[in-house]
DNA sequence: ATAGCGCCCTGGTGGC
DNA sequence: TGCCACCAGGGCGCTA
């Protein structure tokens, strides 16, 4: 399931390739994809245009795309500081979403939703199983896109992202803080594997009502989040099932998972079971010795 | 405003 | 071996 991590290293993997490739075409599969343009607005929309540096904020990627001015002399280098109107692709890959950058020629998986085939012969594939993934197409200065963007809180990873920012986050909340953990809203960025992983670093039971933490246990999940993401993405993410990066390739972190996806084995710390609840919804991982 | 819940969707799993 | 109920869960819309 991509989060934070896995979106950011399919983030850094796109930027080192699709910045200056211009859209030749786009093959929509599956139309429902497109949240708010038909196939052949998509078509015509991003016909001829090029990409950008990708940028991510929270699970989002965006992906900006200029128009191919007709100025002459301007190659991709000359697109960075580009004033003309521009517009950018945002997706959102959810539980079983894949973007990646592929050779035209290379087989494609059945589950190709919609793929823009650039000038250099390869083509940007949004491949998705279960067909959650999303992608809007924005004009800048333009409505339309997903609501949960405009709303999402911090960015876990960045310096505004204090324990003080984290600490009013939970103030006056009764509900349990994992589900505040979740809440794109709150913190930007944190799924169901990692806010397990950094609930149990913290020390802190995920049923505990979120307003209720003490000072202290709100630094050491301000910690234990910012490490476990860190570590995540050095590590190029976590493939618990289906995700993989940009290149098509698993991540690695699943090696040090904790306790997602470890319910009856021994808790790497105390050795005890870990136990499997379900917290706001979800399914979720807790050591009840070392989580209190 | 907040919290909780159902829905979307399909492949994989486990029970019989 | 075959069948089928059930599970995974992010965001969103709805309800109380």
């Amino acid at each position: 399931m991509p989060e934070l991590p896995e979106v950011e290293t399919v983030r850094r993997q796109l930027a080192a390739v699709l910045p200056g490739r211009r859209i030749a075409g786009v093959r929509v599969r599956l139309a429902r994809v497109l949240q708010n343009a038909s196939p052949e607005e998509l078509a015509r929309r991003t016909a001829g245009r090029v990409f950008g540096p990708p940028g991510r904020r929270g699970k989002y990627l965006l992906l900006p795309l200029f128009r191919a001015g007709g100025a002459s002399g301007s190659g991709p280098g000359a697109r960075a500081g580009a004033e003309e109107a521009g517009a950018r692709l945002i997706v959102h890959l959810r539980m079983t979403g894949r973007l990646t950058v592929e050779p035209a020629g290379e087989p494609e998986t059945p589950y190709t939703r919609v793929a823009f085939s650039l000038d250099d012969g390869q083509e940007l594939r949004f491949a998705d199983v279960r067909t959650f993934g999303t992608i809007h197409l924005v004009e800048d200065g333009q409505e339309g896109g997903p609501a949960g963007l405009a709303a999402l809180g911090p960015e876990p990873l960045a310096d505004e992202f204090t324990p003080e920012v984290l600490a009013a986050a939970l103030a006056g909340r009764r509900a349990p803080v994992k589900a505040v953990l979740l809440d794109q809203r709150r913190v930007a960025g944190l799924g169901n594997i990692y806010a397990d992983e950094a609930l149990f670093a913290a020390g802190i039971h995920p049923q505990r009502p979120a307003g209720g933490l003490a000072r202290a246990e709100v630094e050491r999940l301000h910690e234990a989040i910012r490490t476990v993401l860190a570590r995540a993405l050095a590590e190029g993410g976590t493939t618990f099932r289906d995700y993989v990066n940009g290149r098509g390739q698993p991540g690695g972190f699943q090696a040090y998972l904790q306790v997602y996806g470890r319910a009856g084995r021994p808790c790497p710390r105390c050795g005890a079971a870990i136990a499997r609840l379900r917290v706001a919804g979800r399914g979720t991982h807790v050591c009840l010795t070392c989580q209190t």
